[in-house]
DNA sequence: CCTTTCAGTTGCGATATGCAACCTAGTATG
DNA sequence: CATACTAGGTTGCATATCGCAACTGAAAGG
């Protein structure tokens, strides 16, 4: 494959962009990082947050469209609302994770509160890495950008 | 203190938000992927993202100010500028890829190309996942937000 | 009833984005 | 040397998105 035709196929069919679609507005991130702290009614994001009732109410239900949110109305209190994580919106914790490590590493200069922790351990876990099939972790060095094509046609050599 | 100062305070308490000041507006990640695949230069960024000059111009702008990419002058050819990603910008890859590979299985639905793969064994990189400092694989239930100074009592009173 | 709470919606000004055209320095061509 | 072309921007202007404050409407609570 050509390096243009690489660049191409990268740039049309990334996870990347698909998953920016989704989560990548303004505030999706935070609300999300709210979410998985616990936060469950639109009054809490919104004093939490401090964000405009108005954008909350657009991203909460774009997060709801797009299956990461679940939208349940409170049987106990007719008005309330709860929001709370599907499976689709508990798996972007890596991301929301590596995202705060670097925060925290390059931007900040400190560890944030609070702190996530092994709830066995009692230790703060560890920092979110890149990994081989085998459990090695890799630096860019160790990685190379390969066609899926090019790839199987090496295993059948092989 | 001022409405700003109270935002920008509010902005860098959390790792997140910290991280998303910097790469959070709308085509910093697409423009950091490009970087990752070997983009260096602007007409390259442009034409393979199909991005607006003026935009392009602001955010290449943006990451240099914020050290995640360095901007050389190209010696063979003095039109030429050369953006490339620091060691800051290069610790950004478990964010793009805990990104790609949750696009790749909850919006695409299937693995993008070109793939990433350990250089030397040839397979692709693993997931990427939350772990505890021995090395376990720990999801949601296994975790705890806990307040750090309350960790420090406890680490104390044991 | 009267008040408060919750989860929004509406109007409107400020900000960010996208597009096309233009600009400047440097390079290739004849 | 003159001319054309390239790389990396900038400028002007239209549109889209955001943020704030005020308002709404249904449901509790007293």
């Amino acid at each position: 494959m050509s390096r243009a035709e690489q660049l191409r196929d990268l740039f049309t069919e990334c996870g990347i962009s698909a998953a920016l679609e989704v989560v990548g507005e303004r505030w999706s991130f935070l609300i999300l990082r709210g979410a998985f702290n616990g936060l469950r009614h639109f009054e809490e994001f919104q004093t939490n947050l401090g964000i405009a009732r108005n954008i909350l109410s657009n991203r909460l239900g774009r997060l709801v469209e797009h299956g990461i949110l679940r939208r349940d109305p409170d049987p106990a209190d007719r008005r309330k609302v709860t929001y709370r994580l599907t499976e689709k919106g508990r798996d972007l914790l890596p991301v929301l994770l590596s995202l705060r490590q670097w925060g925290e590493r390059w931007i900040s200069g400190m560890p944030s509160n609070p702190v996530l922790v092994d709830r066995y351990t009692r230790k703060p876990i560890a920092p979110i890495i890149v990994q081989s099939a085998d459990g090695r972790e890799l630096s860019l060095r160790d990685m190379e950008w390969v066609d899926r094509d090019d790839l199987e046609r090496e295993a059948d050599a092989a």
